[in-house]
DNA sequence: TTGTACGCGTTATCAG
DNA sequence: CTGATAACGCGTACAA
């Protein structure tokens, strides 16, 4: 059924090992005898079987993507980066949306030069596998194994410094709660932070916690401030994820308020969706182009040594305003 | 480095063949025997090489998803869902964004066990591996490959219907034009027959065609709508896909008007994320659950008959009603 | 320049 | 029940 070289070898009547050296370019055979079994590969459709190759030369320029959640936007685009710039680089990029550990244990069979672990906020305990490299991404250390994470408290940080040097000195933010795991609990010390510094109100009513990510959270989390009342009405909020700051634009316009003339919206997630919302949102965080470029550079370091082990966030943190914000002067 | 079924042999005392047998639930081994070797393997943490199983038993258990546009948010709950279900039928899915022939190619070597191609509407022609059972989606026909589709023509002719029945007269379809591919040239079909069908006006003022299939483009053809004035004005609006439907609140909500009381809207792609919009929008097609069943099915039996060819729709189109259409009287 | 022999990790077939 | 042995398709020393 399949063509491999042995049959070319027969067709050409040469010894399979000369057309293994044909194809793969080597200069220890004569061009004529190459351009013959190249022709001839060609027109009977040969196709290298990567899992004879692989079980050999132990390489298969193949990397694993492990993606549990196709549906947050702020990865699907970073996801089609990256697999654009592994096939620059001669890799190809398989993607499984399976459970963690269960898509790293399969790769670890398939024999993928190294994998890609994008680590959801909840769910399963990973657990690496032995037999590939692995870049983790987004989750905190993981003890003997390289981890890559974006920094998200000095995001949130430099946010409510926006907001504040644009005379805003009631702000609330609007995100999960800092217990749920710790890429929420590094925001809302970011935002804490921030409020210290500037000297900022840090009562309950600088907070309004989501049940979830989903934009309905989002929502409920906005109404919930709207409820307050005049004393405890922010004049901007910080949204801690896309999906969230759906939910608020919808809140606030429901309420017959508008952005950013009653109110000024800021978003984390620095992703270009955030310019598609109802209302463009300036957004702050590391872009998806950074975050690509070093995630790349550092799964081929990964790969090529193995053994590497390391915690680094990326900081590279920017505001990319889209006029959600309004400059206010600030109360005496 | 990595452990073997010979490393196991060795610690067990046993041949490698005995050892493979145990592990593949072989009744012809002792249950000793058998114990010790599942003991050895599992403290040894022994992974099962695919490649080198591959290799002689022509099976991966792998099955290629090849899903060129990772962003269109109709196909990411397709996949996902997908995925799942082949799990649940003991395959992994590997997904490839890489473009449609390179992904195919590379599955062809990788050997998975057949290949689901998601085509996109525009871009490459699409070359079919020898090597590997495909199973296509969402274009024309495909020589000698099995192809499922879905019935858009269909779909739009009762979305038309639905608005017929609820008293409007006026109805504006929006979407790509006609020429630009099968898929459109298909809804469009769908259209113009139900104008025909119910006897509407088919004038210009019933089509505003759009460049693309951002949500931009769907907002710059609602606004050409509503410049037309009152004599083109429809009391309705067909839009032909998610995208489009979020420009085309977004037009509306712009100029002042309220959906459903000034307009109806309804959109094809019978997707939930038509329930997340600004506006819940009533939306009609194929339910991606139904979709996901067929296109499981399918690429399983194409899986056990490598050979098949066929070109089928999936006519099962349905419409859920979320309030964005208000029924009127028909003037007369 | 070309061909031979071997091994990669596994399954399958047969003999013991 | 267990153990040799061949095969899968390929790359690579090494020999010719």
């Amino acid at each position: 059924m399949t063509v491999t070289i042995k049959d070319i070898a027969r067709a050409a009547n040469v010894s399979f090992s000369t057309v293994s050296k044909a194809l793969n370019g080597s200069a220890r055979v004569k061009d004529s005898t190459r351009q013959k079994i190249l022709q001839i590969a060609q027109q009977m459709g040969y196709h290298p079987n990567l899992m004879a190759r692989h079980l050999v030369s132990k390489k298969s320029n193949t990397i694993g993507v492990v993606w549990p959640n196709v549906n947050r936007a702020a990865w699907s685009d970073l996801v089609t980066i990256i697999s654009h710039k592994l096939k620059d680089r001669g890799y190809h990029a398989l993607i499984s949306i399976n459970p963690i550990n269960s898509s790293i244990e399969m790769f670890g069979r398939l024999l993928v030069d190294a994998v890609l672990v994008f680590c959801p906020v909840t769910g399963e305990k990973i657990e690496p596998s032995p037999h590939v490299p692995q870049l983790f991404y987004g989750t905190t250390q993981i003890p003997g194994h390289p981890v890559l994470n974006i920094n998200r408290s000095l995001s949130i940080f430099k946010a409510v410094e926006y907001l504040y040097r644009m005379g805003h000195r009631r702000i609330t933010y609007i995100c999960c709660p800092p217990g749920r795991d710790p890429n929420q609990e590094d925001k809302y010390n970011g935002f804490v932070r921030a409020l210290h510094q500037f000297n900022l109100p840090q009562g309950e009513e600088a907070f309004s916690f989501s049940d979830d990510f989903n934009w309905e959270d989002g929502c409920r989390a906005m109404e919930a401030v709207l409820r307050r009342g005049a004393e405890g009405f922010p004049t901007a909020v910080v949204c801690g994820s896309c999906e969230l700051t759906i939910g608020v634009l919808r809140a606030i316009r429901r309420s017959g308020l508008r952005v950013p003339d009653d109110i000024s919206v800021i978003g984390y997630d620095n992703i270009p969706q955030m310019g598609s919302l109802e209302i463009p949102v300036t957004a702050v965080g590391v872009p998806v182009q950074v975050m690509a470029d070093n995630i790349t550079e550092c799964l081929l370091a990964v790969l090529k040594e193995p053994q590497t082990c390391f915690y680094r966030t990326l900081d590279d943190v920017q505001i990319v305003e889209r006029g959600s914000t309004r400059a206010i002067c600030p109360e005496a």
